[in-house]
DNA sequence: TGACTTATGTGCGCTAGCACACCGAGCCAG
DNA sequence: CTGGCTCGGTGTGCTAGCGCACATAAGTCA
């Protein structure tokens, strides 16, 4: 969490798509007020109980919250990446969660400070509705989690976890040990390296040490239990279906004219 | 789901913890358009893909989302009952979500047409602020239900079912199946009659024919995991957290004002 | 009253995932 | 180059929960 880029990273907050998704007033609004940010590896962004000062949008990092039982055990029950928003109990109103957030893919990541998403929020305009529409998004992700743990197995969702993964970042690799991933979701670490192994035989994946890569995309989403392609789903619909030229400008006229009276 | 009231039940909005919430102005816009309506036990009241007219506010019914999975099995990730309301997408954007709704507990609610709950929520007053709260205790209940199907026994589980059901019920009996549980909890019904059947030997609750009667209701917190309590905790600390006198009555004033600038 | 339906109890074999334990290979620092 | 650490592989039991099959009991209705 080492404030200011050390080296030079892609500095555009364009490739958050929730930033990019704003319209030109409103990005010159807040883009200002951006701070580039590192988020090492296991860096814990976020603890259990403790309030937020800034709301992060990752563009190449990874963040995945996680709820820890009193016994220390732990699941992962969500993932963001750039195509989201690291903070939502910030502009939600209550001031804390009971979980915790995890970098689990370093990078780098834009952060706002709480006045600033406040004030913008609080105009009503699109950041507001688009922060809706994600929070909606991220429910279907928790749900879908929460199916998934009681129904599929171990190796269906270390598919799911990959492929999530995946589509959070611009290569075909992951640095995260078995150890992590069985942590993430709340199995053994032996449970993960049965299943790695079998997608290993398959040709899949390969891995060493840490470092994941993915062989077979497609193999591995057939692989993977339906959940992984219902979040994403829901969530492209939720955030193309309010496309930005549809955006209401004057919070005056956000209301009653987009419904369909039914 | 049939409308209007038949016999005479207790025909009061204010027995809805977030209806009661509002202030006097907004719920003299809103109650004008409550419509009190009879929700029968296992009534669909929203199947999954399609979308709502009407926002609910239980009185003392109990309503379940599931989610549905592709080969049939579902499992039950939030309950609403008095404390809340159902059909949160009428408001967050999306129009409809991958779940479906299902009356666990017969008994009435007060229904809000969408136009005005469009309406009122793009007022940017109490209500919005409300829903969000609201919104963001759905999560906490929604993420500790992924958790626990992951680390916690049946035995453990349907005791915060039973609990979670009787929080929002007037007395201490409840009319479902183990058959009906299973879905609910999304194991087999003989993983629910082994459950059960050690709660009755120990005397916290007894039950026959899908009538089940809570004997013990401290020993059934002892036996209950903790997520019963985190979910009750969190919402507890949610909604009383924004007493009415907080509330703003003007949008204009609803943003910076609130925050300790950190 | 007897046949039918629904809710619950129970047994059996099977598998997934757990706990614990131990090993080996790569990596790093002194 | 050596000792210690981290990561990954494997084996041996054990238990929870599953699928299936069947037995009973409690209502329901002709």
């Amino acid at each position: 969490m080492s404030p200011r880029s050390p080296a030079k990273p892609q500095p555009n907050p364009q490739q958050n798509h929730l930033l990019a998704a704003l319209s030109p007033d409103v990005q010159s609004r807040l883009f200002p007020h951006l701070e580039l940010v590192h988020l090492p590896l296991r860096a814990l962004m976020y603890e259990s109980g403790t309030s937020m000062s800034h709301v992060y949008f990752p563009t190449d990092s990874i963040v995945s919250l996680q709820y820890v039982m009193e016994n220390g055990a732990s699941t992962a029950i969500l993932v963001v990446g750039n195509e989201g928003l690291l903070g939502i109990t910030l502009f939600m109103g209550g001031e804390s969660t009971p979980s915790r957030s995890v970098v689990q893919s370093a990078g780098y990541a834009y952060r706002l400070p709480r006045p600033q998403v406040k004030e913008e929020f609080n105009r009503h305009g699109q950041l507001l509705l688009l922060m809706l529409r994600y929070t909606q998004a991220l429910i279907t992700q928790v749900a879908q989690t929460a199916v998934c743990n009681r129904h599929h197995s171990i190796d269906q969702q270390l598919c799911r976890w990959l492929l999530l993964s995946m589509d959070r970042l611009s290569h075909n690799h992951l640095t995260m040990t078995q150890e992590f991933i069985g942590h993430m979701l709340g199995v053994r670490r032996e449970g993960v390296t049965q299943a790695a192994l079998k997608l290993q035989q398959l040709g899949v994946i390969s891995y060493s040490r840490g470092l994941i890569k993915v062989i077979d995309r497609d193999q591995l989403e057939h692989l993977s239990c339906e959940c992984y392609e219902v979040v994403k789903k829901e969530t492209a619909i939720l955030l193309t279906y309010l496309p930005q030229r549809q955006l209401i400008k004057n919070p005056e006229d956000i209301p009653v004219v987009v419904l369909k009276t039914q």
